[in-house]
DNA sequence: CAACATAGTGAATGATATACACAATGAAGA
DNA sequence: TCTTCATTGTGTATATCATTCACTATGTTG
């Protein structure tokens, strides 16, 4: 994986390129993070993705996790053909539909799901939990206006 | 891939929760974003984050390479392959150790390297452009702060 | 020169992701 | 009802990224 967060010595310490940097390496470090936490409980990002949705949805048709995690159905088969193999889901029939599949957590699965909620909790603490509340308010107002102009440049640039 | 940023209804809008929540999805927008970006110029993730090291780098080793991406020596050989299938580099002869080869860009490489420079700058303007000073500067204020303490968490959840 | 370390690659494998084709089922209309 | 069309999931094939293990070629050191 990258890990390259360059500090060019001619660019400011405050600057717009400053700021994309220390983001892109709060990103690089928490996506490094979360991924030791999912393997210490057996999983990988895609599968963990996969236990949160429906951890948080409850019992969820392999199409809808298609459209909630934006892949492929075929994607998702294979996903939740290893997580049946690991005892974390299993599959059963919709009740009224025949062509669909439920896939539900197994209680090793809730186990783990919880296991991943209180991870949620604590990693959110342990970054911004020493914030007071004026500049947790602050971060959190930046971040919303940086979050909406990055949204527009994403609908611009995968429309376009 | 993930795309799953629940804002909980019971979680209060500022909280550790509510500042994970909007980093995460920052960091998955801006993932896409610069994908999209690679893509266009005909690159993937991996093989845009070599072209980046060598271009700020210059000619660089394989083994270089592999300890910048903390990526395995054997993955590089195939990232490069792909690259020089693309005229993006090409390996040359290492003036002194015959062992090693030195990657080099084409001249086609290091447009395409000018174009992603050119990007990068677009996109930071285009995210923290609007920013005042002061804004900009407490912003990174408190995302400095939170990397340190990202920085020890991940010391310690890959050291233990 | 012998012993060890380093640089790169072949072979095998795993995880994620896609596209295409297809069977089974559902839904809507004639 | 029966035909048509859409939807759900999966088999097959393929691409990318990434690892481990084994190996060759070369450098380095005693």
């Amino acid at each position: 994986m990258n890990d390259i967060h360059n500090e060019e010595a001619s660019e400011e310490s405050v600057s717009p390129e400053a700021a994309l940097g220390r983001v892109m390496e709060l990103s690089f470090l928490m996506a490094a993070d979360m991924d030791a936490g999912q393997a210490k409980l057996g999983l990988t990002r895609a599968r963990a993705t996969i236990m949160w949705q429906l951890h948080h949805s409850g019992p969820t048709t392999q199409r809808a996790l298609s459209d909630a995690l934006k892949v492929t159905p075929r994607n998702i088969t294979g996903l939740v053909d290893a997580l049946e193999g690991g005892n974390f889901v299993v599959r059963t029939p919709h009740p009224t539909d025949r062509r669909a599949i439920l896939v539900k957590l197994t209680d090793h699965g809730a186990q783990t799901a919880a296991s991943m909620e209180t991870g949620w909790h604590e990693f959110a603490g342990q970054l911004f939990g020493h914030l007071s509340g004026a500049e947790l308010e602050a971060f959190l107002g930046t971040l919303d206006g940086v979050l909406e102009r990055l949204r527009t440049v994403v609908a611009r640039s995968l429309g376009a």
